[in-house]
DNA sequence: CTGAAAGCGCTTACAG
DNA sequence: CTGAAAGCGCTTACAG
């Protein structure tokens, strides 16, 4: 491996003047810059990360800790923050919780360890370990999804999002409406979201059945769980809409629907959140809001940048989002 | 942030001590051992890994390297290497090369000067500059997807996935069959899947209209686009029956179809390759083939694993694959 | 415009 | 069983 001392040798120069040219930091003439160049070019050489690092305090890294690596919503996010990250030269380490609250604690000080210059975390729970562990790596941390208090964060408008779904429904006259929501440890989703809609059905003077009301765990089969419950426990009084709070349980709730022999949406609507490419293409096709996730992720990236070169940034920026009507009302 | 001299003036030991004790090198009392980890609990010291990369050589760290960071198959082999890597103590630095060639070779080498210990590389295309890169490294490499030259790799069978799948449709009783390929470029996905319908097709005596043969580029769209040119140029002699490559272009087939009124599978059938979450939730559901990407990413971290340990493995690697046979035939 | 020297935080022969 | 010292490959005041 070719290191500065080997460029300055066959330069004829100092390491600290190659290292001037490598940085465009001090003077070089002309002439020597270009003889350095020239070498660098020819023997293919790239700094020694580790050493720089140990030397500057920054990596270039910027880690990423989500909760599932194999959700859409996760794809998209991290795209978006590479696709800005990469044209500025950073790269990113990437950290899979598998939404276990204590691995996001972990991760963020394996990260310091590793000197990243930031994280961005796609956070799915709120606790008072996680905003403590945040503030001692003191690195910049950006949060994605929730809002935690201390941290800048870039939170969907879940509560509206919830509602808009509602009152839709409300409009296209439905009156009886089911809800599959998730843990009220997870705030946006679980929380929020059943907020906008309980407040959307209160104050259009619809009445609540809590048989009607589901708890998934974000995967198609709870959904598909979820609503066989619902359904059985529901007999006489059967909700003729579902909102399931995101599409992958919608899609679960549709599965067994659609078993069942009951005909959406004249039997039962359903509607979901996430703008998953499946609401798209299946039968029917979904009706659900998208979250823009890749525009999230480049935000994030792009605040995140900002924070690096310390300049100020609001705790809080609120995402937009927008309703997909389809084929399942 | 506290570093291995402040725990060793809290211990009062020496830093090689305090080494030793952290890493189970060599000689430590019970004792002291103790002393040392009872300190390194209470301040929650964790050493700068980008010290130890420097002093080490070794970063713990993997570079994968992706085609595309969003689509299905990507997410499900890094999820695989993740799992098996993460329980190793090793992080994931992840790159996308937008498909671009040139960005394949840059951030190989990249990630040497990131001193990665291994890298896993999702190829989509071999040439000579690539596996000269990989040469010029001289780090353990495996290969996902294409059967690189000189670099271990992990392939599908992509022949006779294509064979088994052209076979099935002329089992039931189709004979003229269109195709829908990709670029050449991309071996597996290109040349062998295409090779294996061919030569079944003609195995079987029947004849290809090369009017039935399209050209995609693995997206959606493209499948969409390449069936109406198919059915355009074919008006007299259409097929019966659609062997797309990917899901996703199958996806975009079936979607444009439907759109034309066609019935699936009556008056054509259609099938793809990768079992994608939709091939099992669109209607009708898509016949498929699982290459099992997960097992795919976890076995390629274990040999990943074995090279770094100096384990001499084999050259190449063959995954199995499984057909799913559902509604569009 | 250029270079010598110190130092970032570790590990590892070597000596005791 | 323990420690002093060298060195990994960089950057950055400091001096000229």
């Amino acid at each position: 491996m070719t290191t500065i001392n080997d460029i300055a040798q066959m330069a004829n120069v100092s390491r600290t003047t190659v290292s001037r040219a490598l940085n465009n930091s001090g003077y070089v003439s002309e002439d020597v810059r270009r003889r350095i160049m020239q070498i660098v070019e020819e023997t293919g050489y790239m700094p020694n990360q580790s050493a720089k690092s140990l030397r500057t305090k920054r990596s270039g890294v910027i880690g990423v800790i989500l909760p599932r690596l194999s959700t859409e919503t996760s794809t998209r996010v991290v795209n978006g923050i590479n696709e800005v990250l990469a044209k500025e030269g950073f790269q990113i380490l990437l950290t899979d919780t598998e939404l276990d609250k204590q691995k996001e604690i972990d991760y963020i000080r394996l990260l310091k360890s590793r000197h990243v210059d930031g994280i961005i975390l796609l956070a799915t729970n709120v606790n008072e370990a996680l905003i403590q562990t945040i503030q001692q790596v003191d690195i910049p941390v950006l949060a994605i999804g929730q809002e935690l208090p201390g941290v800048p964060s870039l939170v969907y408008d879940d509560y509206h999002a919830a509602a808009d779904l509602t009152n839709m429904l409300v409009r296209k006259g439905h009156e009886k409406i089911g809800f599959i929501g998730v843990t009220r440890d997870d705030p946006s989703v679980g929380v929020l979201r059943e907020q906008g809609y309980r407040d959307m059905m209160q104050q259009h003077g619809h009445q609540i059945n809590e048989a009607w009301i589901g708890e998934g765990d974000f995967s198609i089969e709870s959904g598909y769980e979820q609503v066989k419950t619902i359904l059985r426990n529901s007999k006489s009084d059967r909700p003729t809409a579902l909102f399931a709070v995101t599409d992958r349980m919608a899609i679960g709730a549709i599965e067994y629907l659609k078993e069942q022999g009951y005909a959406i949406p004249e039997d039962i609507a359903v509607v979901g959140i996430g703008a998953s490419m499946m609401s798209k293409y299946m039968t029917p096709s979904l009706t659900t809001i998208d979250y823009h996730n890749k525009e999230a992720g480049k935000q994030a990236a792009h605040l995140l940048l900002r924070q690096l070169k310390n300049e100020k940034i609001d705790p809080k920026f609120e995402l937009s989002y927008r309703l997909i009507l389809r084929d399942s009302v």
